[in-house]
DNA sequence: CACGGTTGGTGAAACGATTGGCCAACCCGG
DNA sequence: CCGGGTTGGCCAATCGTTTCACCAACCGTG
């Protein structure tokens, strides 16, 4: 196989040194050279195949071209592909490339981990923990800038990007209200996470918003026996959402946690003989695809911006690291709206 | 920031020259040196807090410990999270990392996201299209070790890894057979994708094993509208699984192409009051977890050994470049085995 | 014609590792 | 004391770029 033609066979063939081609190449300004060389080393470089070692250039200037992507659990929920996806692609837009690596939560892969993308001089790191969990940096990278996915850690003075999770609870409650309800009822796990605090502090906001009592005997939580898995939400939704609908006085409204434990609301309505969203309409949380638009009728429930919060976890980064055009910013936090993806499972409630 | 330590600064720590720290960092056989030496050039790198500048090995070695993965549609569907993560894992127990990048199926952004990974050198590229393609391998990646994943291509020189669709159609339909089912129908999309011909050529060997004769108004095809979605792949199952249901004689067990499209043959049956299982054994194909589990019952369904697939390709890669401790092997082409998940939803049939 | 300023370059030292070739010192038998 | 083998280790080139420092030639001007 021939070798890889480098810079210095361009300048052979165009005749100059490998300075003016590197030069021209890279379109260093306050260099000058004649339009006709230009033209030449561009024309040479083309023909000959000329490909950049990025290898190289990074051992000279001390920068990778490369974002390290660490996640503790990457692809067990799905929609967590969307972050990565986000984040390549505001990466790819700037010319530099991930490099991912999981942990699957062990401590030592983790710290093996992060040293592989150390020993790569990966020119930061994004961090990622899957459902908005408090996390503390490991220390191997304090000395890289960092920023937090979906998680949040003490220190003040690391960046992150998570979900607006009250804004998210409240659009959704505010959803049910709209449409008329005033009976609302919310199912949860057990686990205490952030996110289901702050979507339970959207749901009160948006009931007190509206001059309804919250009613502490409406929101039902139910522990998931096979934790984490779909199966074991969708069954803790389909009890919780059991427990709410056999009250004397049922809500007519349902917002639940997420949209595993809504398709156990829909089972659970469907048993006693409700239909949604004639007699119950149902709100959830992330809209995952492969449950909402599976559900029939499809589920109304509120995004979780998986893309949007990679691909600004990403901007931040270069952002803290300052790009060739602009210089290094400050430290941001930032907390990313949750749209509502209205679908068919709300309605007005039913008169009496 | 106090500047990185590199080996220099450990051989004059150490007291001994570059050549010997690198030779005993990294276990060089047939290079000498004395217990005490080497004991001491480990202790000072430890101590001083020695990392390897893999940018400036690979630059010297030619290899940058690196895998290129290159998706059309990385986490557009949800599993392939899982080929990533086995490709990630298989690649890390080699000390390799995997540079990701995603071209949502635009030749030039590939062009250019293969271009990026050449650029770091990488010393393998993983290839990966979803839904068992075939595809033509761009030219660039021609002289760099490449397999495809989840794909295949014309050419027999072109290593690759893929779903054996012809057993995992065929372990589904056992399933129902293995439970007394004769009448099986099988509801399918319109796309004309490989792993279509090799699920439905699994029932058609699994019926012709049972001496079942081979019934072509059995098979139900409808075009899915909003192609792609969950939401156009259960609709479509939804009407595939009705017109079966409603005919004079109705299958007892039903086949469905994926599992989005048996949701809705799940709906199908509630609206003609069919339970599940009693009435209609159901089993899908993808086991994606967020559709199997949720449904109610439980969804018997064949798994796409994702997991697998990534790993396999790795490792199928590196035998192919060769590893320090082995030569460069041959070229490989291998089916994975589709295992059983068997949950609720298949029983007997109901007696007539 | 001497001089300062521009134009269009060039030479060579990094960056941080690996590795082929060489070599001094020691040991041991004859 | 010589010769040859082994031990333990070092020199310096090299990988492909970037970039600092320098410079020859030319041009216009006073």
């Amino acid at each position: 196989m021939a070798r890889r033609i480098g810079i210095k066979d361009v300048a052979a063939a165009a005749g100059v040194s490998v300075t003016t081609v590197s030069y021209i190449l890279n379109r260093v300004e306050g260099k000058r050279a004649s339009a006709e060389t230009r033209q030449r080393v561009w024309q040479v470089a083309e023909e000959l195949g000329y490909k950049l070692n990025n290898l190289a250039r990074g051992l000279r200037t001390q920068r990778s071209q490369t974002i390290g992507f660490i996640g503790d659990e990457i692809a067990t929920t799905p929609n967590s592909g969307r972050i990565i996806l986000g984040a390549q692609d505001a990466a790819a837009a700037q010319g530099m490339v991930l490099l991912l690596v999981n942990t699957g939560g062990d401590e030592e892969l983790e710290r093996r981990s992060i040293e592989m993308l150390l020993q790569r001089q990966v020119d930061g790191v994004l961090y990622a923990a899957m459902y908005h969990r408090v996390v503390e940096l490991p220390e191997s990278l304090r000395s890289t800038p960092t920023v937090l996915l979906d998680a949040r850690c003490e220190d003040p003075a690391v960046p992150f990007v998570v979900p607006d999770e009250v804004q998210g609870g409240h659009t959704a409650v505010r959803e049910l209200i709209e449409h008329g309800h005033r009976r609302i009822g919310m199912t949860i796990g057990v686990d205490d996470i952030p996110a289901l605090q702050g979507r339970i502090e959207g749901y009160r906001r948006a009931l007190e918003e509206a001059g309804i009592r919250y009613d502490p005997s409406l929101v039902a939580a139910e522990k998931a026996v096979r934790i984490g898995t779909p199966a074991g939400d969708a069954d803790a939704g389909y009890r919780a959402a059991r427990r709410l609908l056999i009250m004397e006085e049922r809500p007519t409204g349902l917002f639940c946690f997420n949209d595993r434990m809504a398709a156990g609301a829909y089972r659970a309505a469907a048993e006693l003989g409700l239909s949604i969203p004639g007699d119950l309409s149902v709100v959830g949380f992330d809209n995952q695809e492969l449950v909402s638009e599976t559900l029939y009728p499809a589920l109304s429930t509120v995004q979780l911006p998986h893309y949007e919060m990679g691909a600004r976890a990403v901007t931040q980064l270069l952002a803290l690291t300052g790009t060739p055009d602009s210089p290094p910013g400050p430290v941001t936090q930032e907390m990313l709206h949750c749209p509502l993806v209205a679908r068919a499972s709300v309605t007005s409630p039913p008169r009496l």
